[in-house]
DNA sequence: GTTAATGATTTAAG
DNA sequence: CTTAAATCATTAAC
């Protein structure tokens, strides 16, 4: 059935608490070093501390130490200042270094020195009542020692008790930093929480691109680097904004609709130049007119015979396949002027006649025609496309 | 303050 | 690896 997504329920966790599934992200997050994600499993499982474990500092505990050197590596502990400003370097650059991203980082940065602060202090002041303790119950022994024979064995012994006890506090002090610290990094360093949306050039150059190929909207890598460059953003973020689009485009087609019409419109005159040059090629054996029956229904079911009816009938077989493409991109830009402009149908405007043309009943794009032959691997700047000074 | 829009991530499938 | 789908977290709009 529909699973109705509760957009508002899981927000409800929103703030210093991160959700289930965000916790799991800050965890995995990979710009987190598999170390810390080990660390922070085990401290999740075992709440309950080795503390009988630990016994002397010669056989170092591995939960102890990974714990310090997560700590160390963050730049908690260790050289007051050199780590931790390595550390917010080394962060710096994984998150390329811009204008608007320093003022974060000295915010981050002013809140990891907060928890280091935190941290020593609070180490400090275990330590040194460790050593009042220590004192403490080294005098009443040694009162003791008027009135009964205390060996020295006994007295290493309390005092080995004593350390366990403090270690085991210390632990507990580093486990929270450590978590301190992760959410400070899942809060500040994490790409989701960092979301800026995408120039308004940007978004126009994409829907260009996702409107003109409507029937097949699946960039190839190279039109996704040549989208990138445009953008001036990443391949994978092109990646990811067609991912969201054609989910959200078949999700919701007639939200769309507008914008769909909008970039068709945008396009037409080139797709109409782009047509009418391939048209103009192959006007010598092509009877074939775009509008042939179908009224009502516009879905173009056979796109790909009409690409193949051009390549056949071309005898070269380089170019045609390239006009053959051109035209196949272009049809979805038509399609949409045509439906604009054909439905006459004024009750209402054109909005419900719209119609889910190249989506299959089940809901996935159909592969128009075989990808292969339809991305052109040379995608020069212009193949066709005549010049748009008009 | 609430809600829609949106970019990024996770999961599962191929 | 890519992709669909779900989800998260932020931003913009109301």
């Amino acid at each position: 059935g529909p699973a109705g997504r509760e957009g508002g329920g899981g927000a409800g966790d929103t703030g210093i608490l991160l959700g289930e599934g965000a916790m799991k992200h800050a965890l995995n997050c990979h710009r987190m070093k598999p170390a810390l994600f080990s660390v922070l499993c085990e401290i999740k499982e075992k709440t309950g501390l080795s503390i009988r474990g630990a016994q002397e500092e010669d056989p170092p505990d591995p939960q102890l130490m990974r714990l310090d050197n997560m700590l160390l590596a963050e730049g908690v502990s260790g050289p007051e200042k050199g780590g931790g400003s390595a550390a917010a370097a080394a962060a710096a650059a994984a998150s390329g270094g811009s204008s608007d991203n320093s003022i974060e980082h000295s915010d981050y940065r002013a809140k990891l020195t907060q928890i280091r602060q935190i941290y020593h202090t609070e180490l400090e002041k275990y330590e040194q009542a460790c050593n009042e303790f220590t004192t403490h119950v080294m005098n009443l022994l040694r009162e003791q020692s008027r009135t009964r024979p205390i060996s020295p064995k006994e007295i290493e012994r309390m005092v080995g008790i004593i350390h366990r006890k403090f270690s085991s506090i210390q632990m507990q002090l580093k486990q929270s930093t450590c978590e301190a610290v992760m959410i400070l990094r899942s809060r500040f360093l994490d790409a989701r929480r960092k979301r800026r949306n995408f120039s308004k050039q940007a978004t126009e150059i994409l829907n260009e691109y996702f409107y003109s190929h409507l029937s097949n909207p699946y960039p190839s890598e190279e039109a996704k680097e040549e989208l990138a460059k445009k953008c001036s953003i990443t391949v994978s973020q092109v990646s990811n904004w067609f991912g969201n689009k054609r989910i959200r485009y078949k999700k919701n087609i007639g939200k769309f609709q507008e914008e769909a019409n909008l970039y068709a419109a945008k396009t037409a005159v080139t797709a109409a130049h782009a047509v009418a040059a391939a048209v103009q090629n192959n006007q010598t054996n092509s009877p074939t007119t775009p509008n042939s029956g179908s009224s009502g229904s516009f879905n173009l079911p056979n796109s790909g015979d009409m690409f193949m009816n051009m390549q056949s009938l071309n005898g070269d077989s380089y170019q045609g396949s390239q006009v053959g493409a051109n035209v196949q991109s272009q049809v979805d830009t038509l399609r949409h002027v045509i439906n604009q402009t054909g439905g006459y149908n004024d009750g209402l405007g054109g909005n419900s006649l719209y119609s889910p043309h190249n989506l299959n009943a089940n809901g996935g794009w159909q592969d128009a025609t075989t990808p292969s032959s339809v991305t052109s691997p040379t995608e020069g700047p212009g193949s066709v496309h005549s010049d748009t000074s008009n």
